[in-house]
DNA sequence: CGAAACTCCTGAGCGC
DNA sequence: TGCGCTCAGGAGTTTC
């Protein structure tokens, strides 16, 4: 399930690969994602990708011609792989280069690939709030958002509009962090505790970004699990285990139709 | 307007 | 060993 920092490890692994490579062919084995995969997606072919930037958890792979608008949903992966590398049941999207094949996977397909016209905002977009590890996402703006919302600490953290890339699992680990219980209502958080729950979900997302680039080097083929798979998850997946803080154990509820965790004693 | 329910899909985990 | 069941989960859309 890529979080954040796992589409901003992927858009440096391949980066450097696409960067000034002329797109030469679109192979859409199976157009059935989120959306249907449009065919002005082959507007692209026979352009150079010029830029790929990260908005949330979108890649936009950039051309003179138009973009490419990727997100990798549940389940979805890029790789660069080799020109004759035969394609997976799963491998739904191939971007060819002349040298080299950037390779979709997505056995859930919640995923997306849109076509965007160059310097197009598209709603998708335009709606989402600032970028956690902006300026933009100051303690202010969050605590001025969280001092009028009613709905509970763990969805408004998740609430894309108000601040992206937050998903599950950091938000889970952030709310630990902060000593916050998941279900307390934003508005009724100190002004205090909201600054420190701020700096948690900087310092977790930051965090797991640094372990991300420890696998950059082996981002082509690569089977490993990535490194932010190595940070320790506090919460996130260890219902009904000891609380690494306080021993006792840790309880699991489900908000929004997901999954929490946390200590009911260190989390108040 | 905000908030909650619903929706897409399949691999993994489980009981038998 | 394998079948069938349940479930997680990002985020846009629909409903209240």
């Amino acid at each position: 399930m890529p979080e954040l920092p796992e589409v901003e490890t992927t858009k440096r692994g391949i980066k450097p690969h696409l960067l000034h490579q002329r797109i030469t062919d679109l192979i859409v084995r199976n157009k059935s994602l989120r959306w249907p995969v449009p065919d002005e997606l082959r507007m692209l072919i026979g352009y150079d990708v010029i830029d790929i930037e990260r908005r949330a958890k979108y890649l936009r792979i950039k051309t003179e011609a138009g973009d490419a608008l990727v997100h990798l949903g549940m389940s979805g992966s890029l790789k660069v792989v080799s020109i004759d590398e035969p394609p997976s049941f799963h491998d739904h999207v191939d971007l060819i280069f002349e040298h080299f094949i950037l390779r979709y996977t997505d056995p859930r397909r919640f995923g997306c690939w849109l076509y965007l016209k160059p310097n197009e905002q598209h709603t998708l977009l335009s709606k989402l709030g600032p970028e956690p590890l902006s300026e933009a996402f100051s303690a202010d703006y969050f605590y001025s958002q969280a001092s009028q919302r009613k709905t509970k600490i763990k969805q408004f953290i998740m609430n894309n509009a108000i601040v992206v890339g937050v998903g599950n699992i950091y938000a889970n680990e952030a709310l630990f962090m902060s000593g916050i219980h998941p279900s307390r209502e934003a508005k009724r958080i100190s002004r205090a505790r909201l600054y420190k729950l701020h700096q948690a979900i900087i310092d977790v997302l930051r965090k797991a970004i640094e372990n991300g680039g420890t696998t950059l080097k082996d981002f082509v083929n690569s089977d490993g699990k990535p490194g932010y798979f190595k940070q320790q998850l506090n919460v996130y997946g260890r219902a009904g285990k000891a609380c690494l803080n306080c021993n006792k154990m840790l309880k699991e509820i489900r908000q929004g139709g997901r999954s929490t965790v946390y200590c009911a004693s260190c989390q108040r």
